[in-house]
DNA sequence: TTAATCCTGTGACGATCGTCACAAAATTAC
DNA sequence: GTAATTTTGTGACGATCGTCACAGGATTAA
């Protein structure tokens, strides 16, 4: 839980108290390789704290695969209208790696935060950067071709290329595999 | 301030006392067609209660200007990320029509906020109302094409054509406002 | 009402992208 | 270590898109 604390700290002011208070809606999880961490049609009831490992977030649209988000170490990831709404998710959550995680429950969150200030600060502060993480990249779309989001990737997200193969990227990118293979192509050659 | 005690009613239990004390946090304004909310540079330190009219996000590359999001009756307008880290806003709001809205100013707010539970939750619903939307376009790009994209507005935005012209709507959709016209055009003959 | 400005439609053409197909390379399973 | 599977690269080709150019229609300002 030590990376957890640091990544509360760095969000928000964090009592001890408010530290024991929250236990109760922790609980720390592993998942194996393509274990789902949420299913479509599932409603969602957790946020998910990365502690090692990574995953993402995708539809399945006609059979194929689309990827929507790649969630990493220190990141939070959730179906956040499905947890905010209570109906059923229309995407699924997936271990890209071995993972560790440490889930919020929702319930148990709540319950903690109506009696505790700084817990429902501190989940107010996780929505923000959640969304703050959508808006980045929703407006890639609409600003940059798709070698302009490559490269955005390149200089903001580097470590995501690092971690995340080809196929995979591509999908997320809105792109075919192919297209993607052929923008690396070109912009090594110049 | 009616529609905006509705608005707060329909998204999480708020009591009398709560309204009055979220007063100090509330002005209400008026800004005329092409008025800036929140000029690229500034940081943001207000929430947008959308009371009429509508207003758009829009970034400025290479002296074009990409409409990033729209926001109508009902909505909140802001620069979360600017809001919530104090940073400079990369992009522009401005008005499309004549316009009047509720500003939450965010010192207030928060000192609000702190002091009052249900004020807390209220920022915290807004902020989760706000991650949703931005994912729900985000995810458009991902897994629809430029006509497909067109379509999911078309059912599920159909107020959003109604009241954007074709040029401010492609920019939106991330295409030129020719193949716009040309997508529309196609679909109308099948 | 008239002029100026803005918005939309359309043709031409080159650039980019998606799809299909298959081979090579890398990874995984046994 | 070998076989099976997955991932990646590449060619061909048709579809879509962006850009430039210009004309007509709609809206706004005086």
């Amino acid at each position: 839980m030590d990376n957890l604390l640091k990544y509360i700290h760095s969000l928000t002011v964090f009592s001890e108290e408010s530290w024991e208070s929250l236990q109760p809606a922790l609980s720390k999880k592993q998942f194996k390789k393509n274990d789902f961490l949420l299913h479509e049609g599932q409603i969602c009831n957790s946020l998910f704290y990365i502690d090692s490992g990574y995953c993402k977030s995708y539809y399945e649209v006609d059979g194929a695969k689309k990827n929507t988000a790649f969630f990493f170490e220190n990141d939070i990831a959730t179906n956040i209208s499905s947890f905010g709404s209570g109906e059923k998710s229309e995407y699924n959550i997936i271990a890209c790696e071995p993972l560790t995680v440490v889930i919020f429950d929702k319930q148990q969150l709540f319950k903690a935060a109506k009696e505790t200030a700084e817990i429902e600060a501190l989940g107010r502060n996780c929505i923000r950067l959640f969304a703050s993480k959508q808006e980045e990249f929703s407006t890639l779309f609409k600003l940059y071709s798709a070698q302009e989001r490559l490269k955005y990737l390149e200089v903001n997200h580097p470590d995501m290329l690092q971690r995340v193969s080809l196929s995979q990227l591509a999908s997320f990118l809105g792109v075919a595999r192919e297209t993607l293979s052929r923008i690396r192509k070109r912009r090594t050659l110049v």
